[in-house]
DNA sequence: CGCCCTGTTGGGGA
DNA sequence: ATCCCCAACAGGGC
């Protein structure tokens, strides 16, 4: 669930709660959050800091604490972060507890236990951490044709496989490439190095539509997934194009179709992105 | 009821 | 460079 659109949204309800904020205590109920470090080693290194800032580089939430610490949280496929949970809330692995007058505690919940916390002890280490795994913003004017026919030169993957490699276009997951691909009208697997500028520019063009759409509606319905009552709301249905196999498709009817593509389940539209003839049936 | 398959992510090994 | 499997769990199909 946590795709680039949600882990924003909870970016933006989660700063004014925790900046400025001393983090008092930190409680990490499942060892395997943090590891290889140990839980007591991330205490030690964060407890009685004040953060300063909470940002995001693709689908990591960066914590900066003060003395240049700096905390990356990634909630994976399932992870969520809740402002003061009930008590009971299941799937809690770790709580976040600040300090002051109207401070709100904090909880990491995840059922699948995929999510992670990792630590960076200064600035370099957080960039150094960042160089090796995010790319581009796909928000930003960095997110062009031109930026992304420069990364896919040469490249023979599939176009899909390309969007989803974090460290050339950070934070486009397996739902948003699909939607952003039929936004294009590109067939997921068309080897990326052979697509034209114009399709480029489009492909640019389909993922920040795509990504700004989902945060629209994802800012809409925040309350619903924010609580722990197993309510996550089908907030993605409100703007996908409803990639979902035998159902129509939006634009031209055909019926959509799924195969795998760059390794996770993909539904296209085979008319309005046309297959190319190389690639394998189904 | 139980078995099997799928999955919104990313790392590691082949 | 690329593909496959895995982590741990829930939910749906059969």
């Amino acid at each position: 669930m946590p795709e680039l659109p949600e882990v924003e949204t909870i970016r933006r309800q989660l700063a004014p709660v925790v900046e400025g904020r001393r983090l008092a205590a930190l409680e990490i109920e499942d060892p395997r959050w943090c590891s290889p470090l140990a839980p007591a080693a991330l205490r030690d290194a964060l407890e009685g800091r004040r953060v300063q800032r909470l940002r995001r580089r693709g689908k990591y939430l960066i914590w900066d604490l003060e003395g240049d610490v700096h905390l990356l949280v990634h909630l994976r496929m399932t992870g969520t972060l809740l402002i003061d949970p009930p008590p009971g809330t299941p799937y809690r692995r770790v709580r976040f507890a600040f300090d002051g007058a109207g401070a709100h505690a904090v909880a990491f919940c995840d059922p699948r236990r995929f999510g992670t916390g990792e630590l960076a002890l200064d600035d370099n280490a957080l960039e150094a951490f960042l160089a090796l795994r995010v790319g581009i913003e796909p928000l930003s004017d960095a997110l062009t044709g031109p930026a992304l026919a420069a990364l896919a030169r040469g490249r023979r993957a599939p176009v899909k496989a390309f969007l989803l490699d974090q460290r050339r276009v950070a934070g486009v997951g397996n739902i948003y490439a699909d939607e952003a691909l039929h936004r294009a009208r590109i067939h997921p697997l068309r080897p990326v190095g052979t697509l034209k500028r114009a399709q480029f520019a489009a492909l640019a063009d389909g993922v920040r539509d795509a990504l700004t759409a989902g945060l629209a509606a994802g800012g809409a319905t925040i309350d619903d997934f924010r609580h722990a009552d197993g309510v996550r709301g089908s907030f993605q249905d409100e703007f996908l194009v409803h990639l979902r196999r035998g159902e129509a498709c939006g634009t031209c009817g055909t019926t959509i179709v799924k195969f795998v593509a760059g390794g996770r389940g993909t539904y296209a539209c085979e008319r309005c992105q046309p297959r190319p003839r190389n690639a394998r049936a189904q």
